[in-house]
DNA sequence: GTCATAGTAATTTTT
DNA sequence: TTACTATGAC
C-alpha cells in the first residue's frame, strides 16, 4: 500500500487510476464508487508528482455544480487556489475560448448566449417568416432538430434531404435560424459547442497553442458525452497530451438528447494505447440493493461490463408495496417516512424518485396533508423567471441593440401600445431590408409607418432603452439593474399583480440586484488571482504568441449576461430546511439517500411508453432504474399501483419488467395489514436472469413466419401461458403466445 | 390590451 | 386530468 498523502484512504484500484501513466485512461466507474475523488486526486497527482502545471491541465464537466464541487476539491486537495487551471462545463469552456478568440471564431465581440427559451422564440419568428403552417411544422420540433443536428457536427449544408420534404424543409428553417443569430450576435447552447470546434479546427495557430497548452485533459461523464464533445475533446487534447475519461456506460440516460455512449467505444478504438481500470467497490450500498441493481442491469447487452460488490452489510431487505392506487402509494410513502422520522431520523435522508413530473403532484399532496416539508427539485430557475428574464433583456439591449430575442421580449413590456399588429410592420420592415428589428423600428419611426400611438410607443421603448444606458455610463453593474428595474416600469407591472405573487417577484429583483453585487466582487477576485497565476508561469507561451489570455476585456455587463445563460442558478431556494426530497430518475443522478421510494413501477410507465418499442429505448430505461436503485445507500422501496389515473383514464397497469428482473430473494412483499410475505407474484415470472423460457434472450433478433424479423423486448409468464412481446419490423412492437409463435432465431 | 373560452397534447433536462 | 396555446369578444 502506497502511503503517499494523495493516495491515502483509496482503495487499489483507485490508487491504479490516479497514478496510471498510460496516455490515455479509461475509468469504468461504477455507482457509488468513487469517481470524483478519483478524477480529483489524479489532478493533485499530476500536479504534485509529475511536475505539470496546474496551467495544463483541462477538467470537463457537464455541470456547473460538479465543475464547483471539483474546483473546490482540487483546491482543497492542493491547499492553494488553482485559477489558472481550467475546469467548467464543455459549455463554459467553449464559451471562454469564444470569448477569447471571438473574432477568429467569426463572432462579434459582445455576442450574448439564447437559452433553450429565447431560442424557441427566434424559431418561431422564423418559421413564420419563411410563411410555413406552424401546426405542420412545429417550432419545437425545429428547434430539436436545429440542436441535434448541431449535436452531430452539422452545418445546414452538410446535410443532405434527398428530396424528403421533412427533412429539407427543417434543413431550410436552420439554415434561416442560423442567418438570426448571426444579424443578432446571438449564440445558442448547441452553437457555443460547434463554433468552438470549428474554431480550432479551422485555426491551427490557435490549435497548435492550445494543444501545446494542456497536456493533460480530463473528461467527467463520458457517457454523456455527444458527437461534437467528443471531436472537441480530441482536437484539444491533439496527438501529443494525456487524456484521462471517467465514465460508466451503464448510467448513460441522456441518449435521447444527443450523448452517445459508443463513444466509450470509440475511445477505446481509436486510443489503441490506452488503458482501462473498473472501480467496482461500492461505498454506498447496501450488498442487497447492490445484487438488485447488478441483477437488473445485467439485462442489456454490449455493456463494457461491471459488477458492483461492497464490502458492507447486507442490509435490510427490499420492500415491495402494491398500491391501490396512485393515492394510496403516496400515502404509503408518507406513512413510512413518517415512521422513520420519528424512530429519531431527519425528512432529508428520504428521497422519492419517479419517472415523469406529472408523478409528483399526488406525492406532494400526501406530505402535504400530513404537514411534511418537502422540496422538489427541478423547475424554474432563478434566471428563467420571467421577472428576471425581462429585466435582463433590456440590459442585453443596453449591450447590444441589435439582440432581436430581447427586443421582442420587451418591446411591449410593459405594454406600450404596441400590439401585434405594430410589431408585425415592424418584423417585415426587418426581413425586408435585412435588417435588425431594432434598426427597423428607427426606420419605422422615422419614415412614419405607423399610426402616432404606436410610434410613440417605439419611439419611447428606444429613448428608453438609450436613457438607461447614458445614465447608468459609468455605473456599477448593480447600479445598472436597479435602475433597469426602475426606469423600465417593470417593478411597478409587477407590483400590479394580485396577491402574494408581485411580492414575489419584487424580491426576486431585488436578488438580482444582489447576484449583480456579487458578481462583480467575484469577478474581481477570479481576475486578479488569475493574472496573479499566469505572471508566475514563464513556461506560458500566451505572452510570446501574441494569444489574449482570458477574459481580458470582457465588460462586466456582458460578463454577467452570460454568467445568466450559462448558469441558470439553483431550482429552489430554501434548501436548509429538512426536507424530503422529491425529484425524477434523471435528476437523482449522482446523488444519494439512506432511503429511495422508488415509485411508479408499472408498464408504460417505467419502462416509460414511448420507449418501449425499441431495445435501445428499453436498454436506456432499464439503465434509469439502476441509477434508480443505486441511489439508495440502506434501504430501498418499490412501489407500483394497480390502478393508476392516467391523462383522466383510469389504466390497470402490470408491474414493471424491471421488478421481475430483480431476484425475489431480495424482496419482501409488504401486504396491506404491515405483514410481511415472501413475493407471491406467478412464481416463474420472477425470473433471476434474461433468459427467455426457450432459450431466447432480451434483445436478440429472431424471425417470425408472417411478420419477418423483429427484436425481443420482454417475456410475460411461463409454461403454455408464456408470452414474449417484440418490435417487428414490418408491424412494430406485438405481444406473442411464444407456444404458436414459431420463431427461429436469426443470426446476425 | 385583457379576459374568457376552446382546443390540444401529454417523458426524461443541462447548458 | 391538467396545463398551455390560440383565438375571439369586449
Amino acid at each position: 500500500m502506497n502511503t503517499h498523502p494523495i493516495l491515502q484512504f483509496l482503495n487499489e484500484a483507485q490508487q491504479n487510476a490516479v497514478t496510471c501513466d498510460a496516455p490515455a485512461l479509461l475509468v469504468l466507474a461504477g455507482a457509488g464508487s468513487g469517481k470524483t475523488r478519483v478524477l480529483v486526486h489524479r489532478m493533485a497527482w499530476l500536479i504534485s508528482e509529475c511536475g505539470l502545471s496546474p496551467h495544463a491541465l483541462l477538467a470537463v464537466t457537464f455541470t456547473n455544480k460538479a465543475a464547483h464541487e471539483m474546483r473546490g476539491r482540487i483546491e482543497d486537495l492542493l491547499g492553494r487556489p488553482a485559477g489558472a487551471m481550467w475546469v467548467g462545463t464543455f459549455h463554459g469552456l467553449a464559451h471562454r475560448l469564444l470569448r477569447a478568440h471571438a473574432r477568429d471564431a467569426g463572432l462579434d465581440e459582445n455576442f450574448q448566449i439564447l437559452d433553450s427559451d429565447d431560442q424557441l422564440r427566434i424559431v418561431k419568428r422564423v418559421v413564420r417568416e419563411m410563411g410555413l403552417d406552424e401546426n405542420e411544422w412545429q417550432p419545437k420540433q425545429a428547434q430539436w432538430f436545429i440542436s441535434a443536428r448541431k449535436d452531430d457536427g452539422q452545418r445546414p449544408q452538410d446535410i443532405k434531404h434527398n428530396g424528403d420534404l421533412f427533412t429539407a424543409t427543417m434543413t431550410s428553417i436552420y439554415s434561416h435560424y442560423e442567418q438570426a443569430c448571426r444579424q443578432s450576435s446571438l449564440v445558442d447552447f448547441a452553437e457555443l459547442l460547434l463554433r468552438a470546434y470549428e474554431l480550432l479546427r479551422d485555426n491551427e495557430h490557435l490549435r497548435t497553442h492550445y494543444q501545446n497548452r494542456f497536456r493533460h485533459v480530463l473528461v467527467d461523464e463520458f457517457q454523456d458525452t455527444n458527437a461534437i464533445q467528443y471531436r472537441w475533446i480530441k482536437l484539444i487534447s491533439g496527438n501529443t497530451s494525456a487524456i484521462t475519461i471517467v465514465g460508466d456506460d451503464d448510467q448513460s440516460i441522456y441518449g435521447w438528447r444527443g450523448a452517445k455512449i459508443e463513444n466509450i467505444h470509440r475511445f477505446q478504438q481509436e486510443y489503441n494505447d490506452s488503458e482501462t481500470i473498473r472501480l467496482e467497490q461500492n461505498y454506498r450500498s447496501t450488498s442487497t440493493i447492490l445484487q438488485a441493481a447488478n441483477a437488473v442491469i445485467a439485462n442489456n447487452n454490449d455493456r463494457l461490463g461491471k459488477n458492483l460488490w461492497t464490502s458492507g452489510d447486507q442490509g435490510e431487505p427490499i420492500s415491495l408495496y402494491a398500491a391501490f392506487n396512485e393515492q394510496e402509494e403516496a400515502r404509503f410513502i408518507a406513512s413510512r417516512i413518517q415512521d422513520y422520522v420519528n424512530q429519531g431520523n431527519n425528512y432529508r435522508e428520504c428521497a422519492i424518485l419517479y419517472r415523469s413530473n406529472a408523478q409528483s403532484r399526488v406525492l406532494e399532496e400526501a406530505l402535504l396533508q400530513r404537514g411534511m416539508p418537502y422540496r422538489i427539485y427541478g423547475g424554474l430557475r432563478f434566471f428563467e423567471r420571467a421577472e428576471i428574464k425581462d429585466t435582463l433583456a433590456y440590459c442585453r439591449l443596453i449591450a447590444n441593440r441589435d439582440d432581436d430575442a430581447a427586443f421582442e421580449r420587451v418591446v411591449n413590456t410593459p405594454t406600450r401600445g404596441l400590439g401585434q399588429k405594430s410589431i408585425e410592420v415592424v418584423r417585415d420592415i426587418a426581413r425586408n431590408h435585412k435588417i435588425t428589428l431594432w434598426q427597423a423600428a428607427s426606420k419605422v419611426v422615422e419614415e412614419n409607418l405607423l399610426p402616432a400611438r404606436a410610434r410613440n410607443g417605439l419611439m419611447t421603448f428606444q429613448e428608453l432603452v438609450a436613457n438607461m444606458e447614458s445614465e447608468t455610463g459609468e455605473a456599477d453593474l448593480h447600479e445598472l439593474i436597479d435602475f433597469v428595474i426602475e426606469a423600465s416600469g417593470l417593478l411597478e407591472m409587477y407590483l400590479k399583480e394580485k396577491g402574494e405573487k408581485g411580492l414575489a417577484r419584487k424580491e426576486n429583483l431585488q436578488e438580482l440586484v444582489s447576484a449583480a453585487r456579487e458578481f462583480d466582487i467575484d469577478q474581481y477576485l477570479y481576475d486578479t488571482e488569475l493574472e496573479a497565476e499566469e505572471a508566475g508561469l514563464p513556461e506560458s507561451a500566451d505572452g510570446e504568441s501574441g494569444l489574449p489570455v482570458m477574459e481580458d476585456e470582457m465588460p462586466p455587463l456582458v460578463a454577467f449576461l452570460s454568467h445568466a445563460s450559462l448558469e441558470a442558478g439553483e431550482a429552489q431556494a430554501e434548501k436548509y430546511e429538512d426536507s424530503v426530497q422529491l425529484m425524477t430518475l434523471h435528476s437523482a443522478k449522482g446523488l444519494e439517500f439512506p432511503v429511495v421510494f422508488l415509485t411508479g413501477l408499472e408498464e408504460k410507465l417505467f419502462p416509460h411508453q414511448m420507449s418501449m418499442d425499441d431495445i435501445d429505448g428499453l436498454a436506456e430505461e432499464r439503465r434509469l432504474c439502476y441509477v434508480g436503485i443505486t441511489r439508495a445507500m440502506k434501504k430501498l422501496y418499490l412501489l407500483h399501483a394497480e390502478k393508476r389515473r392516467l391523462w383522466g383514464k383510469e389504466t390497470y397497469p402490470s408491474i414493471s419488467r424491471f421488478v421481475r428482473e430483480i431476484p425475489s430473494s431480495l424482496i419482501e412483499e409488504v401486504r396491506l395489514n404491515a405483514q410481511v410475505s415472501q413475493p407471491m407474484f406467478g412464481t416463474s415470472s420472477l425470473m433471476d436472469s434474461d433468459q427467455g423460457p426457450e432459450g431466447f434472450q432480451l434483445g436478440q433478433m429472431v424471425e417470425h413466419p408472417k411478420f419477418g424479423h423483429g427484436v425481443i423486448l420482454n417475456f410475460e409468464g411461463s409454461g403454455p401461458q408464456a408470452r414474449i412481446q417484440i418490435n417487428f419490423e414490418s408491424v412494430g412492437p406485438k405481444t406473442l403466445v411464444l407456444a404458436y409463435a414459431k420463431l427461429e432465431p436469426v443470426m446476425a
